[in-house]
This record gives C-alpha cells, structure tokens and sequence, in this order.
DNA sequence: GCATTTATGTGCGCTAGCGCACAGCGCGGC
DNA sequence: GCCGCGCTGTGCGCTAGCGCACATAAATGC
C-alpha cells in the first residue's frame, strides 16, 4: 500500500469548485482502507462517510443462512454512506473493502452540514446516490437473467474501470461472495475465460487481457451502469435545471 | 375503479405538516392510473412524479432479450419519480401500473422547487428513496439466493400490504413477469399455496387466506424490506437530527 | 528448504427452474 | 346463453448451477 493519493482522486470531491472543496479540506480525514475492513455492519449507525481514492469498497447483503451478494461496488466514483444523508443513518446491507486501497472519510454530522447547504456537494451526492440505485436495480435484474460468466464478465470490466492499471488482486473465493455464486463456478468460468485469452490468473491475480473480448461476453448489464455513472456524472456542471 | 380518495391516502403527503399539505395541494392533480399503463419508459425525461393513493406502480427492468424482472414496487407508501429530485430526470428502469388505481401527479418543476426549500417534505422524499434503496438491494440478493416459492410469497406480502382488501386483481402470467420467472413456475407454486389453504385464487384473482403462513414461506426479504419501510417513516418525525 | 496454510482444479450426482407444446376451462362480450 | 379469447393446468426433456468430496499446487512462515 502506497502513499496516500490527494483528495481530488475521488471524482466527487474533484468536481466541487476549487473553494467548496478548500472548505471541505479541513475535515476529510486520509485512511487505509485493508482488504476485508468492514466499514459498516447492517443496521448499525455509519459514523463515517467515505470517500475511495484507489479502494474499492462492496455493498452487499449476507442472507440468514449465511449466502451473501453484492448489490452494488464503489470506487473512487463514488462515496460509501449515503444513507447519512438520506436520513436513515443505517442501511441492512454491510460495506466491505474488496480491494485495498486509500480513501478520505468524513464525520457523519459534518457531512449533514455540508449537504444542507445545499450547493453542488448535495447535487453530486444526490446524483451519485442515483447512480447507486441504476447499479442495484441491474443487479436485481442480472442476477435474475443472466449467466455466470456473463455476470463474471460485467463485474471484471466494472472493476478494471475503477482501478488505474489491468491487474486485480483478488482470490476467486472473494469473487464468488460477491456474485453470490459458487467458488467453483468461478473457477470453471475463469478458466475459459483463460484459455479463450481474454484475462490470466495466478493465485489471487486476475489480469484483464482483452476487455473487448470480455465486453463481448458480459451482458448489457455493464454498459448500462457504466453509461448511467458517466451520463449523471458528466451533467453535473452543465444542467442544474 | 371508484371515486378519487384524497391526497392523504398517500402516506408521503399526509406525513406533512397542514400548512405544507395546503401549500402543496394546489399543485397536485388527481389521475386514475389504470392497470398497464407506462409512467416512464426508460431513458425518457419524466415529466410528472406520481404518488399513488391506491394504485401499485412496479418498477422494473427489461433486459435486451425481453426478460423482465420487477427492481421495486411502489404503493401508497412512496412516490415514482424520485429521479426528478435526485437530478436524474430519468432512469433506465420503466415504471407501470400493476394494480390499477388512483393518485396524484405533480409536475417535474414543481417538484424540484418544493424538494429544494429543504423542509419536511425533502426529508420525507430522502428517506423514502432510501427505503426505496433497500428494496432493490434486498430483490438483488433475493432473486440469487431464493426460491420462486419465497419469492411469491414475500411478494404476495408485500403487494397485500398496499392495498385495503385481502384480495389482489391480478393475472398469474403478470405475477410471473414481476418475479422475472416463467408463468408456469407461479401457476405450479400458487396451487401449492392453496392446497395448504394460504391463498384462493381463481381467473385473474388472488385471495390470501392466511397471512402467517404466509409470512413462514417467505424468505426474510419481506421482514427487511418492510421493517425499514417502517422505520423510515416512524423516525421522521422525531429524529431530525 | 520444508511444512503449513490457502487457493485452485476436477468430478459427480442432484435439483430448481426453463422452454416448449398442448389441453381445458372461465369469463366477458355480444 | 354461447362463443372465443386469454388465463390456467400439466407433462416432459433439458441445462445451469449447486453441494460435496477430494486432489493438487502455490505462496508464506520459520
């Protein structure tokens, strides 16, 4: 883990006007985020919000038997803790660190503050919240229709894009928690992937290859996602109407 | 369908306090909302927010193959169109009519004016989208991890909560396109569910006969999705902190 | 360099749910 | 009151993905 990026790694903190963000400055905190940290446990008041610069973080729901899936991921796009500022303080799903990395995180209280004042913070945020929705809405939907590899496509090319480089450190059994499926599955399912050249592993490393091949076999799932966070992200500074 | 109820059949505008009632009224048109009938198609500006009164709006989501899968539905609890506040103005879901019925309609401007004086009913709007949040979260997992026959049940529940009756209109191929599942797969487990005598049903119509063992056949997604719904709504008044 | 831990590979039987085909029957319209 | 459309019932073969049981191999610590 390496030295901590700046602040305006994260794309909503960069977006905010040179002097909104100066203000902000004072009360971001830099942390370390380790793979498996739990930022927040279900139903349990979130006293941070966080703001990823090169971690990735997973939303995801653990079933009373035990199963688990991810609902939806955040990286440096977005921010970890919405429901701070929804007003429900507490969500049921856990957040958990997927990819180690750095973030900025915020007190609770302060963020409320800032987000009343209503200026393009809250816009951002209330934006990329929406972006949140588009992603969990999809999954709902792709976890109903589409395939395994398909599945395990679109969440590669979703992850390759919130990372700088083609390498992902990440154990298949980690992966398989967070499509909800079998260790097994993936293994079988990386493996053509493999063989078909579009990414190689070893032990805990995945390397993307080929991304067209891998977007040729993802479904629309990831395109939908993708276009949706750049179209509410891109409007920001042009349509407040 | 009967006379128009009043806008405080809505759980969202009766939460206000009478003089935000009043102000807002007048901007409120009364609308049937017949079953069928497509609020937003994906993609496409929405123009009005709804608030159903005794309509049921299913939100969902059409894959490029043509399946459908239900993300969230919306009763008198909520609103359609929180992408209007949120800065979306659209989203990639539809929204439909799935239990026809009455509410109010409020225009696209109007809207967002009220939501930006940053009173009540922005709160009350923040955390209905949060409540909304859940429910798709909570349908991701369900639809990896349970069976059609949990599904049904959990969404039996859910929909029997937002009507006044004990008796839902609506087709087995509908349910079917709802749950994302074949009509052939409802057919088969409601029959299971009348022959323990927990629902009657007959050409367009589902009784239920017995909530609880309802409830015993439902996964926990149906306890989550409405202990939050609920829990959203208690605080609101109380916890403004 | 060896032992231990942890990740990956593989095989197999099993089941839920799908896709398709078609039979029957209820209800609304005329 | 009866016709026909559109629900509902049923059967059957098929497949993706599961659960379980191991075998093997790669990193890690000492």
């Amino acid at each position: 883990m390496m030295q901590t990026p700046s602040p305006n790694h994260n794309r909503i903190l960069a977006a905010l006007p040179a002097q909104e963000f100066q203000a902000l400055q004072a009360h971001l905190e830099p942390v370390a985020m380790p793979l498996g940290q739990m930022l927040y446990e279900p139903d349990s008041p979130q006293r941070h919000a966080y703001f990823p610069t090169t971690a990735i973080v997973s939303l995801h729901y653990v079933t009373e038997s035990g199963a688990s899936a991810e609902t939806a991921g955040v990286g440096n796009e977005g921010m970890v803790g919405v429901s701070i500022f929804m007003g429900g303080n507490s969500t049921s799903s856990s957040a958990v660190v997927q990819t180690a990395g750095h973030g900025y995180r915020m007190e609770r209280g302060r963020l409320k503050e800032e987000f009343s004042r209503a200026g393009l913070l809250q816009s951002l945020l209330l934006r990329y919240t929406q972006a949140l929705m588009t992603q969990m809405a999809q999954t709902a939907a792709c976890n109903r229709h589409h395939s395994v590899e398909q599945q395990l496509c679109r969440w590669l090319l979703l992850t390759m894009d919130r990372l700088p480089g083609r390498e992902l450190v990440m154990t298949q059994e980690l992966v398989a928690s967070m499509l909800g499926v079998r260790r097994e599955s993936v293994t079988e399912t990386a493996g053509q992937l493999q063989t078909a050249g579009y990414i190689r592993y070893r032990r805990g490393h995945i390397t993307v290859l080929n991304r067209t091949g891998l977007e040729r076999h993802a479904c629309e799932c990831y395109g939908v996602v993708k276009k949706e966070l750049a179209r509410l992200q891109n409007d920001v500074l042009y349509r407040q109407s």
